[in-house]
RNA sequence: GGGGCCGUGGGGUAGCCUGGUGAUCCUCCCGGCUUUGGGAGCCGGUGACCCGAGUUCAAAUCUCGGCGGCCCCA
């Protein structure tokens, strides 16, 4: 960086040099706490500037610490190799293999709850201008951000085709061949897909993307409103299940009418709350009503001989559950994944002396072998580097279980075992290891849970005031009761987003259901505010 | 939507203001020796000035444009 005087005429508090020394407080702390990351400004005192660098060095290795956020997401996604932000398109990124092997664990939870009523399918990604803008409410909705194919090769095409944004008017045309009779109702299909958005803000790897690499719709098709209002209802248990595996914790509201996808009649939504206290959307079910059905025409021929038009619903959840389950849990030392999903639930370190190796090694190769055996997803890690080294290797890339083993293990039988999310180690018999991993597990994930919940509940807080709302919705979400009014909504959404009317909190708050509204005064419902990803 | 900052090996950086030396240092990576219970050490090696145009005898450095990134506010 070039030394120059500032132009804004604001200095750092800290090395009284130019505004933008780009404080970094986590790199510091071992010598002087003061200089640490000043480093560039630091330049012009050589002997200082030696210290700074000694520190620098010692502590390159370390992560920013979680309460520095934005910083630590950002650090962690490259550093555990989930994604490679190199791309040189904004808003695109790349998975690196193993990012895309905690995706595989996730969406295959995903999917085996899907099929259990969904059947799979796969819907193209090109969606002919005419068809995109058929519902004037959903184009409307989505008209800032579609991307456009308007060549086929030098020649221009005659009706432009939109990249999906989502896929309602790409399936619907489609629904509504597939769709005579009552006998062909309900229809349960889901896709994986990508899908593009032209998003203007910033964007961010795993939660604010150009390209959704991993967007898990659901579309359903029934015969009367009431059965779409159930099905409504079992989207929402199903998303809740797979949260509560991944030991997520959720807030599930009802979305405002200025907020709700456009096209449905309602949305319900799934947010969790990001260490920084603003709130991730991570899942929506939209009950659409028959809004798409009259548009696209998907009616029905009941038993009587009469027709009818088909009722609707669609449901999504994307890879922003990576970016919240990375959040939720991850701690200044890296990534803590749910037994679950880690795509190393055991690692096992030999301790290698001289002369000793080969006892070592083939206790921890058996024990490997014996746990790949029962299905688990293993390392043993022979690498050359020292064993403090792989400790820090592995917790960063969250391994949920470490199983240490060294000559004293070898000659008692036993091993070191000690769990990511605790800090304690602990000795056990090395044959009985295999058969505790399950209980292990379960129990990780029950203290994952707990610990989120825990820190969830500090972040949410009952406010009776707008004066309180804008205070506390810096550190997290509150609840106000707010009147149906639009011009209240309105008020409220100058401070934060309305998140909608409180459905479902994974704890118990002291607030009614009804009570008086924030902005007037009227009778109100309990509703979220936040300030949002 | 508004504002600010920045682009130098894979990562982090010095050099830029004031144009000219073989482009600095750390890390990663590769080879060797040595070591191994919380990020070891020594020796050797590979690897970089975002793209385009302009100014100039000469551009990492100055000017303009593009692309990309980060931060803050609404």
């Amino acid at each position: 960086m070039r030394m120059r005087e500032s132009t804004s005429g604001s200095f750092c508090k800290r090395c009284s040099m130019h505004f933008d020394c780009n404080f970094t407080p986590y790199l510091s702390l071992k010598i002087n706490p003061d200089l640490i990351g000043h480093e560039r400004n630091l330049n012009i005192v050589p002997e200082v500037l030696s210290q700074a660098q000694e520190v620098m060095i010692m502590e390159k290795k370390a992560l920013p610490p979680k309460s520095e956020f934005s910083e630590w997401y950002h650090e962690l996604i490259q550093r555990a190799e989930i994604m490679d932000v190199r791309y040189p398109v904004k808003g695109l990124y790349v998975w690196f293999p193993f990012g895309f092997r905690i995706r595989k664990e996730v969406y295959g939870i995903l999917r085996e709850i899907m099929d259990r009523e969904h059947d799979e399918v796969y819907f193209p990604a090109l969606i002919p201008e005419t068809e995109l803008g058929k519902e004037g409410e959903h184009i409307k909705g989505f008209e800032n951000e579609v991307y456009w194919v308007t060549h086929g090769g030098t020649t221009p095409l005659d009706v432009k085709l939109a990249l999906r944004p989502t896929s309602e008017t790409a399936m619907y045309p489609m629904f509504k061949l597939w769709i005579r009779s009552h006998a062909d109702l309900p229809l349960k299909v889901y896709q994986i897909v990508n899908t593009f958005r032209y998003e203007t803000k910033h964007t961010r790897p795993l939660i604010r993307l150009r390209e959704i690499t991993s967007f898990k719709e659901a579309h359903t098709v029934h015969a009367t409103f009431e059965e779409a209002e159930e099905q409504v209802k079992k989207a929402m248990s199903y998303y809740k299940e797979f949260y509560d595996r991944l030991a997520i914790p959720c807030l599930i509201c009802r979305r405002p009418e200025w907020d709700k996808f456009p096209g449905a009649v309602y949305t319900m939504a799934f947010d969790t709350i990001m260490p920084d206290g603003k709130t991730l959307q991570i899942g929506t079910v939209h009950n659409l009503g028959d809004n798409f059905a009259r548009t696209f025409n998907i009616e029905y021929e009941m038993p009587n001989g009469e027709h009818s038009f088909a009722y609707q619903t669609c449901y999504g959840i994307s890879e922003r559950c990576v970016a919240a389950l990375i959040s939720v849990h991850g701690d200044d030392l890296g990534l803590i994944l749910p037994f679950e999903v880690s795509p190393v639930q055991v690692v096992v370190i030999p301790v290698l002396y001289k002369g000793k190796e080969e006892a070592v090694l083939k206790a921890a190769r058996e024990l490997g072998e014996e746990l790949k055996r029962r299905g688990y997803r293993v390392v043993v890690d022979e690498s050359d580097e020292r064993p403090g080294a792989k400790y820090y290797t592995w917790e960063l890339k969250g391994a949920a279980i470490r199983v240490e083993i060294g000559p004293r293990e070898v000659d008692e039988g036993t091993a070191v075992v000690s769990f990511r999310d605790e800090k304690k180690k602990f000795s056990v018999k090395r044959d009985e290891i295999p058969e505790k991993v399950e209980e292990w597990a379960k129990e990780m994930r029950e203290r994952l849970y707990a610990r989120a919940v825990e820190a969830m509940k500090e972040r949410v807080k009952y406010c009776n005031s707008l004066e309180e709302v804008e205070e506390w919705i810096k550190k997290g979400v509150a609840l106000v009761h707010l009147c149906d009014s639009e011009e209240c909504g309105a008020k409220l959404d100058e401070i934060a987003s309305v998140l909608g009317e409180v459905f479902e909190l994974p704890f118990e708050v002291s607030a009614e259901k009804k009570g008086k509204c924030v902005v007037c005064g009227r009778e109100g419902r309990l509703n979220a505010v936040a300030r949002t990803y």
